[in-house]
Parts: structure tokens; C-alpha cells; sequence
DNA sequence: GCATAAAGTTAAGCCCGCTTAACTAAACAG
DNA sequence: CTGTTTAGTTAAGCGGGCTTAACTTTATGC
């Protein structure tokens, strides 16, 4: 028999667990890719928030707008993304991935979805449906706490 | 009612964000306490896994025993380390975290928890059980899995 | 309209992480 | 014992990330 942890002590078992393999995987595959942990950083946001500007650069990873400038100037000679001009504010910048920059996000994705994929294998089918229910209920919870702050 | 995703899916999208959550505290808490990313990753290595010697970090970090050997430096120099002779092979080194290090990781936990504190809160309580349960099957799981490998 | 604020860019310079190369010291293989 | 391998250190130097400062361009408040 299998022994259940308490809520909180599973909780923070199970984060500290995916965060640390999240952690080696994303530093490895940065380092794959010929990319720097902030550029590739930028490319992550960008997959997941959308289009920005250099302000939101700079505010999401609390750098100065000057190196936002810079890492941005470095992934558009990359082509990984392409910055044009925000017609409401001819001062602001829209920045998005192009495509070859989707690409590799998502590439990236593939390496670290390999490890749930066993990890999903290692999980009994009887037991699926009740992981995937609690699953379900944590990843509620996390967008609603996002939402609120 | 809630509806609740594939096995699979589910996992994936989890993982998504608490990966997220656990990189972005990271790196905050590295740069909060002065440390650099790889400085900072050295002790929550020997936090987890224990004292090592020099090359256990290059290896592990993929770096060459030149830079591993001026990141101890660095680390011995601030006190968050301690670098003693291995008496078996005295070519080598054994690293370890001294008290002020072993704090520092420690209160790193602190603010990583506050999230994890903070969406355990959110969780009905009579879902609690349910997503203890599921938690620890894979967390069960995941520890097989790194074994395996 | 004019002063001020805001969004980005560019340049200069610092610090840091990493590498290679040269080296010391200890273990190991014959 | 001797040659080779292994663990680690040190120094020199490159490249990248970040900052501040100075600047351009556009928006905004009065």
C-alpha cells in the first residue's frame, strides 16, 4: 500500500520535483539552442502572453529598457522575432515570434513533454482519471491565483 | 461543474505552470540574494544531493573543472561553503554547505512556498484528500522514473 | 503650443562566466 | 620505479549581460 502524504507536504514535493526537472531541462535546451537564459526567457514569454512591447520586456524580467533593447535587437537579427511598429504609439514597438522563433519554442517543448510522457507511462490507468481530476483542480486554482495578483 | 481534461493534457499543463512559477522565483531569489544563477544552482545541488567533490559540479553542470573550481572559490570566499580535503583520494575535494549556506537555500523555500502555501488555500477542502492522493502517485512515480535513469 | 513624461535606441564600460592552456599533486598501471 | 591518468588550481582572455547616460521621437497635461 501506497501511503498519501498530507495535502500541503505533497504539494510542495510534487512542485519542487517538476520545477527541478523543468529547471535542468529549460537551461539545457537554452544552451542547445546557441540561445542565452534571457533570450530564451523572451521567447518563452512571447509564446505564452502574446505580442509586447520593450517596456513589458523590461518589466517582466526586471532589467533596465536598454537591455531589453538590446536582447530584442539580438533575437530580430536571429530572426526569431520581428519587431514592428505599434500603430496607436509611433514611440512603442509590437514585438511577436516569427515563425522559425515558434519553432523552436515549441522544439523545446517536445524535450521537456518526453519526460511526462514516461512519467504519464509510470501512472496505472486506473489511477489516471483520479490524477487527472486533481490536476485539473491545481491547475484551476494557479490560474486563479494569477489572475489576482 | 468543472470539466476535467484528458490524463495527459492535464499533466502537461500543469507541469507548464508550475514550471513557470519555480523559474521565475528562482531566478528572482538568486538575484535577490546577490548570487548568480550558477552560484545559486550549486547550492541547491549540494542541498539536495549532498557533498561532492569539484568535478561531480562540472560534470553535472557541464561546464569545465576550471569554472567549477572558481565558482567554489567564489562560494568558500562569501562563506556559503566549505572545501575540505577528501581523505581517501587526497587529489580531490569535498564540497559542502556551511550553516549560512544552508540557510540561504532554506529561505529560498520559504518564498517558493508562499505560492505553493497560497494556491493550497484555494483548494476546497474536500478536494484536499483526493489531490494528496494524486500527488503522491506522482511523485511516486517520477522518483522511479529518475532512478531508471 | 509648450513643458513634461514616456518608449526606445545607442554607446561606453564594468563584471562575470566560461574556455583554453599550463601547472601541481596524487593515484594508478606496468 | 616510471609513465600515465585523474583532480584540481591558476592565469589570460573572450564574449555576453547589465547599467548609466545621453539622445531621438512621440504622446500627454495644462
Amino acid at each position: 500500500m501506497r501511503r498519501i502524504l498530507p495535502f500541503s507536504h505533497a504539494l510542495r514535493t510534487w512542485v519542487d520535483i517538476s520545477a527541478h526537472h523543468a529547471m535542468r531541462g529549460w537551461s539545457h535546451h537554452a544552451r542547445a539552442t546557441g540561445l542565452s537564459m534571457p533570450q530564451f526567457s523572451i521567447l518563452m514569454q512571447l509564446y505564452h502572453r502574446g505580442n509586447c512591447g520593450i517596456s513589458d520586456i523590461s518589466d517582466r524580467f526586471e532589467i533596465s529598457s536598454a537591455a531589453a533593447s538590446q536582447h530584442v535587437e539580438n533575437l530580430v537579427q536571429q530572426g526569431l522575432i520581428a519587431r514592428t511598429e505599434d500603430p496607436h504609439d509611433r514611440r512603442a514597438r509590437q514585438i511577436q515570434l516569427s515563425d522559425k522563433g515558434r519553432a523552436l519554442v515549441q522544439r523545446n517543448f517536445g524535450a521537456r513533454y518526453d519526460w511526462v510522457n514516461q512519467l504519464a507511462r509510470l501512472v496505472e490507468p486506473k489511477d489516471q482519471e483520479k490524477v487527472a481530476e486533481a490536476l485539473t483542480i491545481l491547475t484551476d486554482a494557479a490560474r486563479r491565483l494569477d489572475q489576482a495578483s
